[in-house]
DNA sequence: TAGATAAAAGACTATTTTATCTTAAATTAT
DNA sequence: ATAATTTAAGATAAAATAGTCTTTTATCTA
Protein backbone atom coordinates (compact mmCIF):
# COMPACT_ATOMS: atom_id res chain seq x y z
CA UNK A 1 0.00 0.00 0.00
CA UNK A 2 2.55 2.41 0.92
CA UNK A 3 6.04 2.70 -1.01
CA UNK A 4 9.40 1.37 0.98
CA UNK A 5 10.40 5.18 0.89
CA UNK A 6 7.01 6.38 2.00
CA UNK A 7 7.85 4.13 5.11
CA UNK A 8 11.29 5.93 5.62
CA UNK A 9 9.54 8.91 4.86
CA UNK A 10 7.38 8.43 7.91
CA UNK A 11 9.72 7.15 10.22
CA UNK A 12 11.38 10.04 9.92
CA UNK A 13 9.12 12.37 10.70
CA UNK A 14 8.21 10.75 13.48
CA UNK A 15 11.68 10.33 14.68
CA UNK A 16 12.17 14.37 14.52
CA UNK A 17 9.36 14.63 16.25
CA UNK A 18 10.12 12.93 19.12
CA UNK A 19 11.22 15.41 22.98
CA UNK A 20 14.96 14.65 21.98
CA UNK A 21 15.33 15.74 18.61
CA UNK A 22 12.51 18.01 18.02
CA UNK A 23 13.47 21.56 17.49
CA UNK A 24 16.60 20.72 16.59
CA UNK A 25 18.26 20.03 12.98
CA UNK A 26 19.43 16.46 13.44
CA UNK A 27 21.98 15.14 10.46
CA UNK A 28 20.32 12.95 7.99
CA UNK A 29 23.29 10.44 8.41
CA UNK A 30 22.43 10.42 12.60
CA UNK A 31 19.07 9.54 11.48
CA UNK A 32 19.46 6.86 8.94
CA UNK A 33 21.70 5.22 11.65
CA UNK A 34 18.93 5.43 14.27
CA UNK A 35 16.30 4.00 12.15
CA UNK A 36 18.61 1.45 10.12
CA UNK A 37 18.26 3.37 6.68
CA UNK A 38 20.87 3.32 3.93
CA UNK A 39 22.23 7.07 4.45
CA UNK A 40 22.23 8.21 1.03
CA UNK A 41 18.72 6.41 0.08
CA UNK A 42 17.38 8.58 2.95
CA UNK A 43 19.07 11.46 1.91
CA UNK A 44 17.10 11.63 -1.16
CA UNK A 45 13.78 10.88 0.58
CA UNK A 46 14.58 13.82 2.88
CA UNK A 47 15.19 16.09 -0.03
CA UNK A 48 12.08 14.56 -1.28
CA UNK A 49 9.87 15.59 1.98
CA UNK A 50 11.71 19.27 2.03
CA UNK A 51 10.74 20.32 -1.40
CA UNK A 52 6.90 19.07 -0.61
CA UNK A 53 7.38 21.41 2.28
CA UNK A 54 7.43 19.16 5.20
CA UNK A 55 10.83 19.15 6.24
CA UNK A 56 13.41 21.98 6.02
CA UNK A 57 16.88 21.66 5.57
CA UNK A 58 20.19 23.72 5.90
CA UNK A 59 24.12 22.74 4.29
CA UNK A 60 27.70 22.69 5.63
CA UNK A 61 29.29 21.92 9.26
CA UNK A 62 25.98 21.73 11.52
CA UNK A 63 23.89 21.39 9.39
CA UNK A 64 20.73 18.96 8.98
CA UNK A 65 16.46 18.88 8.66
CA UNK A 66 13.97 19.98 10.87
CA UNK A 67 10.02 19.72 10.50
CA UNK A 68 8.94 22.93 8.97
CA UNK A 69 5.72 22.75 10.38
CA UNK A 70 4.06 22.38 13.75
CA UNK A 71 3.55 18.91 14.92
CA UNK A 72 -0.25 19.42 15.11
CA UNK A 73 -0.01 20.80 11.65
CA UNK A 74 1.48 17.62 9.94
CA UNK A 75 -0.53 15.21 9.16
CA UNK A 76 0.93 11.56 8.28
CA UNK A 77 -1.16 12.40 4.85
CA UNK A 78 0.72 14.85 3.91
CA UNK A 79 3.73 13.02 4.04
CA UNK A 80 2.41 10.13 2.12
CA UNK A 81 1.01 13.01 -0.92
CA UNK A 82 4.71 13.71 -1.06
CA UNK A 83 6.61 10.89 -1.11
CA UNK A 84 4.48 8.72 -2.98
CA UNK A 85 1.84 11.00 -4.85
CA UNK A 86 -1.71 11.16 -5.49
CA UNK A 87 -2.04 7.14 -6.69
CA UNK A 88 -3.19 6.00 -3.27
CA UNK A 89 -6.70 7.94 -4.05
CA UNK A 90 -6.83 8.10 -7.78
CA UNK A 91 -5.69 4.28 -8.23
CA UNK A 92 -8.02 1.03 -6.51
CA UNK A 93 -8.13 -1.88 -5.64
CA UNK A 94 -8.83 -3.80 -9.02
CA UNK A 95 -6.70 -1.42 -11.01
CA UNK A 96 -9.57 -0.01 -13.24
CA UNK A 97 -8.80 3.32 -14.45
CA UNK A 98 -11.10 5.67 -14.79
CA UNK A 99 -13.60 4.45 -12.38
CA UNK A 100 -16.78 5.90 -11.29
CA UNK A 101 -20.03 5.50 -9.30
CA UNK A 102 -22.05 4.90 -12.38
CA UNK A 103 -20.49 1.67 -12.95
CA UNK A 104 -17.79 0.70 -10.22
CA UNK A 105 -16.61 -2.42 -10.22
CA UNK A 106 -18.17 -5.21 -7.84
CA UNK A 107 -15.80 -3.71 -4.23
CA UNK A 108 -16.80 -0.66 -4.82
CA UNK A 109 -19.36 -0.35 -2.09
CA UNK A 110 -17.00 -1.62 0.49
CA UNK A 111 -13.93 -0.88 -0.32
CA UNK A 112 -14.99 3.37 -0.78
CA UNK A 113 -15.63 2.69 2.83
CA UNK A 114 -12.52 1.30 3.66
CA UNK A 115 -10.72 4.00 1.99
CA UNK A 116 -12.74 6.74 3.32
CA UNK A 117 -11.61 5.38 6.99
CA UNK A 118 -8.12 4.92 6.01
CA UNK A 119 -7.94 8.24 4.61
CA UNK A 120 -9.39 9.26 7.83
CA UNK A 121 -6.70 7.29 9.69
CA UNK A 122 -3.88 8.97 7.88
CA UNK A 123 -5.41 12.88 8.58
CA UNK A 124 -6.06 12.32 12.01
CA UNK A 125 -2.10 10.65 12.62
CA UNK A 126 -0.69 14.53 13.17
CA UNK A 127 2.77 14.29 14.63
CA UNK A 128 2.04 15.56 17.69
CA UNK A 129 -0.81 12.49 18.56
CA UNK A 130 2.22 10.13 17.16
CA UNK A 131 4.95 11.54 19.16
CA UNK A 132 2.53 11.54 22.13
CA UNK A 133 1.56 8.24 21.73
CA UNK A 134 5.24 7.15 21.10
CA UNK A 135 6.21 8.27 24.53
CA UNK A 136 3.61 7.23 26.18
CA UNK A 137 3.18 3.71 25.39
CA UNK A 138 6.57 3.31 24.53
CA UNK A 139 6.29 2.43 20.79
CA UNK A 140 8.55 1.42 18.86
CA UNK A 141 9.54 3.38 15.55
CA UNK A 142 12.36 1.53 13.68
CA UNK A 143 12.12 -2.11 11.95
CA UNK B 1 -2.11 -3.27 -2.18
CA UNK B 2 -2.60 -6.02 -4.84
CA UNK B 3 -0.81 -7.03 -7.02
CA UNK B 4 -1.14 -6.42 -10.99
CA UNK B 5 -1.10 -10.22 -11.28
CA UNK B 6 -3.66 -10.84 -8.73
CA UNK B 7 -6.22 -8.05 -9.72
CA UNK B 8 -5.81 -10.45 -13.63
CA UNK B 9 -6.77 -13.16 -11.65
CA UNK B 10 -9.56 -11.71 -9.61
CA UNK B 11 -10.75 -10.32 -12.73
CA UNK B 12 -10.51 -13.61 -14.57
CA UNK B 13 -12.31 -15.44 -12.04
CA UNK B 14 -14.97 -13.26 -11.48
CA UNK B 15 -15.50 -13.84 -15.69
CA UNK B 16 -15.39 -17.60 -15.49
CA UNK B 17 -18.34 -17.13 -12.89
CA UNK B 18 -20.59 -15.32 -15.00
CA UNK B 19 -23.58 -17.25 -16.46
CA UNK B 20 -21.88 -17.19 -20.23
CA UNK B 21 -18.90 -19.09 -18.64
CA UNK B 22 -20.23 -20.88 -16.41
CA UNK B 23 -19.65 -24.35 -16.64
CA UNK B 24 -18.01 -24.40 -19.41
CA UNK B 25 -14.09 -24.75 -20.22
CA UNK B 26 -12.33 -21.26 -21.48
CA UNK B 27 -9.80 -20.44 -23.32
CA UNK B 28 -6.84 -18.41 -21.64
CA UNK B 29 -6.55 -16.47 -25.04
CA UNK B 30 -10.24 -15.75 -25.01
CA UNK B 31 -10.21 -14.30 -21.41
CA UNK B 32 -7.36 -12.22 -22.24
CA UNK B 33 -9.09 -10.30 -25.24
CA UNK B 34 -12.38 -10.23 -23.26
CA UNK B 35 -10.44 -8.29 -20.83
CA UNK B 36 -7.77 -6.87 -22.33
CA UNK B 37 -4.82 -8.88 -20.67
CA UNK B 38 -1.93 -10.00 -22.43
CA UNK B 39 -2.66 -13.60 -23.10
CA UNK B 40 0.97 -15.28 -22.37
CA UNK B 41 1.21 -13.40 -19.25
CA UNK B 42 -2.48 -14.28 -18.19
CA UNK B 43 -1.79 -17.57 -19.32
CA UNK B 44 1.03 -17.94 -16.28
CA UNK B 45 -1.51 -15.97 -13.48
CA UNK B 46 -3.97 -19.33 -15.01
CA UNK B 47 -1.49 -21.64 -14.75
CA UNK B 48 -0.73 -20.48 -10.44
CA UNK B 49 -4.90 -20.23 -9.61
CA UNK B 50 -4.39 -24.08 -11.43
CA UNK B 51 -2.14 -24.65 -8.78
CA UNK B 52 -3.45 -23.46 -5.89
CA UNK B 53 -6.91 -25.16 -7.05
CA UNK B 54 -9.00 -22.19 -7.72
CA UNK B 55 -8.95 -23.19 -11.38
CA UNK B 56 -9.10 -26.26 -13.44
CA UNK B 57 -6.87 -26.70 -16.60
CA UNK B 58 -7.19 -29.20 -19.83
CA UNK B 59 -4.50 -28.53 -22.90
CA UNK B 60 -5.31 -29.59 -26.58
CA UNK B 61 -7.74 -28.57 -29.00
CA UNK B 62 -10.85 -27.79 -27.26
CA UNK B 63 -8.80 -27.59 -24.07
CA UNK B 64 -9.53 -24.25 -21.84
CA UNK B 65 -9.69 -23.33 -17.92
CA UNK B 66 -12.73 -23.41 -15.40
CA UNK B 67 -13.49 -22.62 -11.73
CA UNK B 68 -12.48 -25.89 -9.68
CA UNK B 69 -14.73 -25.22 -7.23
CA UNK B 70 -18.67 -24.44 -6.50
CA UNK B 71 -19.11 -20.39 -7.19
CA UNK B 72 -19.95 -19.94 -3.04
CA UNK B 73 -16.83 -22.17 -2.17
CA UNK B 74 -14.36 -19.67 -4.23
CA UNK B 75 -13.63 -16.14 -1.78
CA UNK B 76 -11.66 -13.69 -3.10
CA UNK B 77 -9.53 -14.05 -0.23
CA UNK B 78 -8.35 -17.44 -1.66
CA UNK B 79 -7.58 -16.27 -4.66
CA UNK B 80 -5.16 -12.95 -2.81
CA UNK B 81 -3.50 -16.03 -1.31
CA UNK B 82 -2.71 -18.31 -3.99
CA UNK B 83 -1.26 -15.12 -6.30
CA UNK B 84 0.26 -12.63 -3.91
CA UNK B 85 0.57 -14.90 -0.89
CA UNK B 86 0.60 -14.69 2.91
CA UNK B 87 2.73 -11.30 2.72
CA UNK B 88 -0.96 -9.04 2.89
CA UNK B 89 -1.37 -10.25 6.43
CA UNK B 90 1.81 -10.56 7.49
CA UNK B 91 3.78 -7.55 6.31
CA UNK B 92 2.22 -4.24 7.14
CA UNK B 93 1.90 -0.71 6.68
CA UNK B 94 4.84 0.93 8.26
CA UNK B 95 7.21 -1.95 7.22
CA UNK B 96 7.72 -3.25 10.27
CA UNK B 97 9.08 -6.78 10.89
CA UNK B 98 8.26 -9.21 13.44
CA UNK B 99 5.38 -6.61 14.44
CA UNK B 100 3.87 -7.99 17.95
CA UNK B 101 0.90 -6.13 19.86
CA UNK B 102 3.03 -5.66 23.00
CA UNK B 103 5.53 -3.05 21.29
CA UNK B 104 3.29 -2.06 17.76
CA UNK B 105 3.94 1.03 15.62
CA UNK B 106 1.58 4.01 16.15
CA UNK B 107 -0.57 3.17 13.89
CA UNK B 108 -1.30 -0.46 15.08
CA UNK B 109 -4.59 -0.14 16.36
CA UNK B 110 -6.60 1.59 13.76
CA UNK B 111 -4.91 -0.24 11.27
CA UNK B 112 -5.27 -3.41 12.89
CA UNK B 113 -9.07 -2.82 12.70
CA UNK B 114 -8.87 -1.96 9.09
CA UNK B 115 -6.88 -5.03 8.12
CA UNK B 116 -9.59 -7.35 9.77
CA UNK B 117 -12.50 -5.23 8.02
CA UNK B 118 -10.46 -5.42 4.54
CA UNK B 119 -10.15 -9.03 5.37
CA UNK B 120 -13.52 -9.74 5.99
CA UNK B 121 -14.72 -7.95 2.80
CA UNK B 122 -12.49 -10.39 0.76
CA UNK B 123 -13.78 -13.53 2.41
CA UNK B 124 -17.76 -12.54 2.28
CA UNK B 125 -16.66 -11.61 -1.33
CA UNK B 126 -17.48 -15.43 -3.05
CA UNK B 127 -18.02 -15.73 -6.31
CA UNK B 128 -21.48 -16.29 -6.76
CA UNK B 129 -22.33 -13.35 -4.51
CA UNK B 130 -19.90 -10.83 -6.82
CA UNK B 131 -21.29 -13.21 -9.34
CA UNK B 132 -24.58 -11.73 -9.17
CA UNK B 133 -23.96 -8.52 -8.17
CA UNK B 134 -22.41 -8.16 -11.54
CA UNK B 135 -25.48 -9.28 -12.85
CA UNK B 136 -28.39 -7.30 -11.10
CA UNK B 137 -26.68 -4.10 -11.48
CA UNK B 138 -24.86 -4.22 -15.14
CA UNK B 139 -20.86 -4.22 -13.08
CA UNK B 140 -18.35 -4.08 -15.43
CA UNK B 141 -15.36 -6.47 -15.15
CA UNK B 142 -12.57 -5.31 -17.40
CA UNK B 143 -10.76 -1.75 -17.32
C1' DT C 1 40.22 32.97 3.74
C1' DA C 2 40.73 27.90 4.23
C1' DG C 3 39.22 23.68 5.69
C1' DA C 4 35.74 20.81 7.45
C1' DT C 5 31.09 19.41 7.20
C1' DA C 6 26.68 18.01 5.51
C1' DA C 7 22.93 18.34 2.13
C1' DA C 8 22.13 18.18 -3.02
C1' DA C 9 22.86 16.10 -7.34
C1' DG C 10 24.02 12.69 -10.65
C1' DA C 11 25.59 8.35 -12.33
C1' DC C 12 25.28 3.82 -11.54
C1' DT C 13 23.74 -1.04 -9.68
C1' DA C 14 20.42 -4.49 -7.97
C1' DT C 15 16.00 -6.42 -7.34
C1' DT C 16 11.26 -7.07 -8.20
C1' DT C 17 7.34 -6.76 -11.02
C1' DT C 18 5.32 -6.88 -15.38
C1' DA C 19 5.29 -8.47 -19.86
C1' DT C 20 6.83 -10.78 -24.34
C1' DC C 21 8.52 -14.41 -27.24
C1' DT C 22 9.60 -19.05 -28.25
C1' DT C 23 9.43 -23.93 -27.57
C1' DA C 24 7.55 -28.14 -25.44
C1' DA C 25 3.92 -31.18 -23.99
C1' DA C 26 -0.74 -32.76 -23.88
C1' DT C 27 -5.28 -33.36 -25.88
C1' DT C 28 -8.70 -33.45 -29.48
C1' DA C 29 -10.51 -33.96 -34.08
C1' DT C 30 -9.91 -35.61 -38.56
C1' DA D 1 -1.45 -41.74 -37.14
C1' DT D 2 -1.37 -36.92 -38.04
C1' DA D 3 -2.27 -32.24 -37.83
C1' DA D 4 -4.37 -28.65 -35.26
C1' DT D 5 -5.07 -26.66 -30.95
C1' DT D 6 -4.20 -25.09 -26.39
C1' DT D 7 -1.97 -25.13 -21.84
C1' DA D 8 2.79 -25.45 -19.70
C1' DA D 9 7.44 -24.03 -19.47
C1' DG D 10 11.54 -21.41 -20.20
C1' DA D 11 14.22 -17.71 -21.72
C1' DT D 12 14.32 -12.97 -22.31
C1' DA D 13 13.03 -7.97 -22.13
C1' DA D 14 11.13 -3.75 -20.23
C1' DA D 15 9.74 -0.94 -16.43
C1' DA D 16 9.42 0.35 -11.77
C1' DT D 17 11.35 0.33 -7.30
C1' DA D 18 15.07 0.16 -4.11
C1' DG D 19 19.65 1.08 -3.03
C1' DT D 20 24.89 2.45 -3.71
C1' DC D 21 28.70 5.34 -4.88
C1' DT D 22 30.84 9.60 -6.26
C1' DT D 23 30.97 14.48 -7.07
C1' DT D 24 29.22 19.10 -6.32
C1' DT D 25 27.45 22.90 -3.69
C1' DA D 26 26.34 25.45 0.33
C1' DT D 27 27.35 26.62 5.13
C1' DC D 28 29.73 26.95 9.33
C1' DT D 29 33.94 27.36 12.10
C1' DA D 30 38.48 28.27 13.00
S1 LIG E 1 -15.16 0.56 -8.73
FE1 LIG E 1 -14.57 1.48 -6.78
S2 LIG E 1 -13.52 -0.15 -5.68
FE2 LIG E 1 -13.66 -0.82 -7.79
S3 LIG E 1 -11.72 -0.19 -8.71
FE3 LIG E 1 -13.18 1.49 -9.06
S4 LIG E 1 -12.95 2.95 -7.35
FE4 LIG E 1 -11.95 0.96 -6.79
S1 LIG F 1 2.53 -2.35 14.73
FE1 LIG F 1 0.64 -3.06 13.76
S2 LIG F 1 0.15 -1.49 12.25
FE2 LIG F 1 2.26 -1.13 12.83
S3 LIG F 1 3.47 -2.23 11.31
FE3 LIG F 1 3.14 -3.65 13.03
S4 LIG F 1 1.28 -4.85 12.56
FE4 LIG F 1 1.37 -3.03 11.20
Amino acid sequence: MLSQSCIYGIQTCIYLSLPQQLGKKVRVSSIAESLGISPTFLSKIVFTLVQGGVLCSTRGANGGVWLAKELSEIQTLDIIKVIDGPKLFKDCLLGFSGCNDKKPCPFHQQWGQERIRLMAMFQESTLDKIAQKVNDLDLRIQM
